[in-house]
RNA sequence: GGGCCUGUAGCUCAGUUGGUUAGAGCAGAGCGCUCAUAACGCUUUUGUCGUAGGUUCAAGUCCUACCGGGCCUACCA
């Protein structure tokens, strides 16, 4: 048995996360979570509310609410939507927690102790009319290169040109407007990252398995240019964790809270503690998944994002633990993700095009969603969701494959026997074929789950529905019926072990529809099968089931078609 | 501009360190079955593996150039 702890990227706060940011990071973080679980291991699986940083303070502005109040709220709204998707989470964090901040001046004054800090002054636009100091990002005004009048403070999106917010003509604050700008000198804690190049770099090298995706990122970051640059790690903001604090090796920092990238990644560690705090565990039961000095030298951490969040994960984050000295657990394996597209587009806040998480909610149950999206993936590339897409492979994996796999054979029984497995004949070679088949299918499943390939596990796994049906079809017990009950039964008890096998097989995928499943047919062992024989014979005769009503219901063409409508945006 | 990824059957994708007749699912066609959510099974059509060169006994797989699609480029997170 082995111990893993499994993050996922922390979905920001300030508003209902759409299918892509899901498939990103969430749902193949849990299925990979339920399958370590199934499988025995010990899992510590984390995730949180990432509530700091410009966005969320003006989401809140905007909602006429209080920062911590909009944050607690929202972070509410998220937790209940992912209960919704059925993900896994031994704890749910919230990144303003107090340990979070507790951790986070702990690593920066370890960092500053460590030289490892600098303090930069520099020049940053503060609007008067807003009240605050304006990233980059939101100063907007006319570009100095091609004149476009949309340009922004860090770069043209029209000719692309990187800018610096002083460079624009006629600058203006992209909230309110106001060209009432003030250039001020503040002062910033930098984190000397281009001190750990190397360190990093051999770091990243010594890791084996990796998606190119997360590789070459990395190795972009490492070597482009002048190399791996100091990053900023504090804002002038209200809203987060205080620089200046009882014990900081620096002074002079009042008012500045920590950038949201630099706590976002510890809040990874703070939620365990979190955790620990809510569970009355103690500080040592989180400590052993994250000081190698406590326990956590045998830790297997794997973390998932999307390729947004790579350079943070690979560099900054590790540069954050191995800078401070002290034996943190460092990630092993990093699985990041592409995009998901909503009809060969863009998802899309602004313009309504695409589905959010809880709209998906109110239109089909979790599994259509954790189906579908973790069978398409965007784990080579980009993938595309469409409804034609989504509708085919619902009604026919979901609905044909195994939901009526399922119906075929508790239906025939109980016209035929009733509702227990029945007695009677015994198994030939038909059985000893189909189990040969699924043992292997198993191994592949297995495999690409331990690899994390969750698209290809998600092939596999329909491959051993789909041998049930090929099973059965070439068995054929109900012609068999005809002249000899006894042999027609036997192949449905065989036909009633496989449906065990399938709900405790398909859980890391379909969790609900697995606990229906098993709940159908009574199944009281749902533990994962080391010996495939062993497992296809748990089920004997006399065994009472029920028989399920409808597992899946088909997506109609009239209702693709409606939703198609529904969704289609507002251009 | 620089970098990365990608281009394989009508569609979505697999193709391990280059090695015999290039695979799967969906869609199409034919046959079979009738227990089942008109579900299932079997058989089957289609490919100059983006284009042009090159390396090699041998290239979808390696190299070069070009064409198409996408992403990243450090103050959104």
């Amino acid at each position: 048995m082995a111990r893993i702890l499994i993050t996922s990227a922390l979905p920001y706060i300030n508003g209902i996360k759409h299918l892509g940011n899901l498939v990103g990071s969430q749902l193949p973080s849990d299925a990979y979570a339920r399958y370590m679980r199934a499988k025995g291991h010990e899992v510590m699986y984390i995730c949180a509310t990432d509530e700091h940083g410009t966005p969320a303070e003006l989401a809140a502005a905007k909602a006429g609410v209080p920062v911590s109040e909009f944050c607690a709220d929202m972070h509410v709204v998220q937790k209940d939507i992912a209960e919704g998707f059925r993900l896994s989470f031994d704890y749910f964090g919230r990144s303003s927690s107090d340990r979070n901040r507790e951790i986070t001046q702990h690593l920066a004054a370890a960092l500053g102790r460590e030289g490892l800090i600098d303090v930069v002054s520099e020049k940053q636009m503060y609007s008067h009319a807003d009240g605050r100091y304006l990233p980059d990002r939101y100063i907007e005004g006319t570009c100095p290169n091609c004149g476009d009048d949309k340009a922004r403070g860090d770069q043209c999106e029209n000719c692309t040109k990187q800018l610096d917010p002083t460079d624009l003509i006629n600058p203006r604050s992209a909230i309110s407007g106001s060209t009432d700008l003030e250039v001020r000198e503040t002062k910033h804690l930098y984190l000397k990252q281009s001190t750990l190049r190397d360190t990093l770099d051999k770091w990243i090298d010594s890791q084996e398995g990796w998606p190119i995706l997360t590789t070459s990122i990395a190795k972009k970051w490492l070597h482009d240019g002048d190399g791996l640059r100091d990053r900023g790690i504090t804002r002038d903001l209200d809203w987060g964790v205080p620089v200046q604090f009882e014990g900081a090796p620096w002074s002079g920092m009042e008012g500045k809270v920590f950038y949201v990238w630099f706590d976002a990644p510890i809040e990874y560690i703070a939620a365990t503690a979190e955790w620990a705090d809510e569970t009355g565990a103690g500080d040592a039961a989180w400590e052993r998944w994250w000081r190698t000095d406590k326990g956590a030298d045998d830790v297997h951490y794997v973390q998932f994002m999307g390729k947004d969040n790579v350079p943070f994960h690979t560099l900054s984050f590790p540069a954050t633990l191995m800078g401070s000295a002290e034996p943190w657990k460092l990630v092993d394996f990093i699985k990041s993700y592409n995009w998901l597209t909503y009809e060969g587009g863009k998802f899309s806040t602004s313009q309504g095009r695409g589905i959010f998480m809880n709209q998906a909610l109110d239109i089909f149950p979790s599994d259509y969603w954790r189906w579908w999206l973790l069978s398409n993936a965007p784990e080579s590339s980009d993938s595309n969701f469409t409804w034609e897409s989504f509708q085919g492979g619902i009604n026919k994996d979901l609905a044909d494959v195994l939901g009526n796999f399922v119906s075929r054979v508790t239906k025939f029984c109980r016209g035929k026997f009733g509702e227990e497995v029945p007695a009677g004949g015994s198994y030939g070679e038909a059985e000893a074929v189909v189990t040969a088949e699924i043992a292997k299918r198993l191994k592949a499943y297995e495999a690409n789950m331990e690899a994390v390939e969750l698209r290809k596990a998600a092939a596999d796994l329909r491959a051993i529905w789909a041998s049930g049906n090929e099973y059965l079809q070439a068995a054929a017990p109900w012609t068999l019926f005809k002249e000899s009950p006894e042999d027609s039964a036997a192949i449905i008890r065989f036909a009633f072990n496989l449906i065990r096998l399938y709900g405790v097989l398909s859980a890391p995928y379909i969790p609900d529809a697995s606990k229906a499943i098993l709940a159908a047919i009574n199944a009281e062992d749902a533990a994962w099968p080391d010996d495939i024989e062993a497992a296809l014979s748990a089920l004997q005769a006399g065994h009472a089931f029920t028989t399920p009503e409808v597992l899946f219901a088909k997506i109609t063409d009239d209702r693709r078609e409606e939703l198609e409508a529904e969704f289609a945006g507002d251009d």
